[in-house]
DNA sequence: GGGCATGTTAGCAC
DNA sequence: TGTGCTAACATGCC
């Protein structure tokens, strides 16, 4: 579920924003891996292991991955996927919590949980993060409109599908995706090397704009799989199909693309070139 | 029961 | 090599 809002929030939550006490210079003094298969490296017992005792100096994101750097120079990463959650507890996880993961005591006596009902996150402790971050693309701020639109002059993929490639474009996902693509008067379904330099520019600016503002929002919230964000309110085109369009009156529709649903406005965003 | 889901990857066809 | 399609991961919700 998670995008790079959500991302960026738990980010912030991490580092004591939002009035809870954060995770930086905590001490790890117990890990619980109920779900061995959510550490994806090293095995879940040597996780535990090492990173029992370490201490946390700070917390960052790269696209949709929180890290932890640690005091012993070694790194924590962590993708939420579609289900994964992080919350806070004072008291040890009960036995018969349903969808916990996986859970760190803290050296002031508090617990973090890790759930996921679908079981996709993923958790790495490793040395070299690069390892695991490398196929990344840059963010929509970290690339010059010149740059941006050079690189879709090179894809024949649709515009939409090319922008959930993370090795294309890190951070950005269904919802944001499909909210610049509207904000910027693009058709999902455009081949992404047709986009006029014109539209590229206003395609990054959207990106950049739509994210930024969700992060302000802290970001979405659908259901319980994230429990922040009031961005959900303003929405424009994703989970609206067949209401009407804030911009001009027509009707929201949902396109499939790559297996995603792809929604957006078949009056501002026109299959042809819209420069 | 069927279809859907804020994510990612592998395998295969073209 | 790039692209698209499907399935897989595993579960819950409508």
């Amino acid at each position: 579920m998670p995008e790079l809002p959500e991302v960026e929030t738990y980010a912030r939550w991490l580092r004591g924003a939002y009035g809870t006490p954060g995770l930086i210079g905590r001490q790890v003094r117990r890990v619980r891996v109920r779900w061995p298969a959510a550490v994806a490296t090293p095995d879940a017992t040597l996780f535990a292991q090492r990173l029992r005792g370490r201490t946390v100096q700070a917390v960052a994101r790269r696209g949709k991955y929180l890290l932890w750097h640690l005091e012993n120079r070694e790194t924590v990463l962590i993708h939420l996927r579609m289900s994964g959650r992080l919350r806070w507890a004072d008291a040890p996880p009960n036995e018969a919590a349903r969808h916990l993961r996986l859970a760190l005591e803290l050296d002031d006596g508090r617990w973090l949980l890790y759930e996921d009902p679908r079981k996709f996150g993923r958790w790495w402790l490793t040395a070299r993060p690069t390892t695991v971050l490398g196929h990344l693309g840059p963010e929509p701020w970290e690339i010059s409109p010149d740059a941006f639109a050079a690189r879709l002059r090179a894809r024949r993929a649709r515009i939409k599908p090319l922008l959930l490639n993370q090795r294309f474009l890190a951070g950005v996902g269904n919802i944001y995706a499909d909210e610049a693509l509207h904000r910027a008067g693009i058709h999902p379904a455009r081949a992404a090397h047709t986009l006029t330099s014109t539209e590229a520019a206003r395609l990054l600016y959207a990106l950049q704009e739509v994210l930024r503002e969700a992060i302000l929002a802290q970001g979405t919230r659908f259901d319980a799989a994230y429990p922040w964000g009031t961005y959900q309110q303003y929405l424009r085109v994703y989970s609206r199909e067949g209401q009407v369009c804030y911009t001009c009156g027509a009707r929201i529709r949902r396109l499939r693309l790559a297996g995603r649903s792809a929604h957006y406005c078949p009056q501002c965003q026109p299959r042809v070139s819209n420069a």
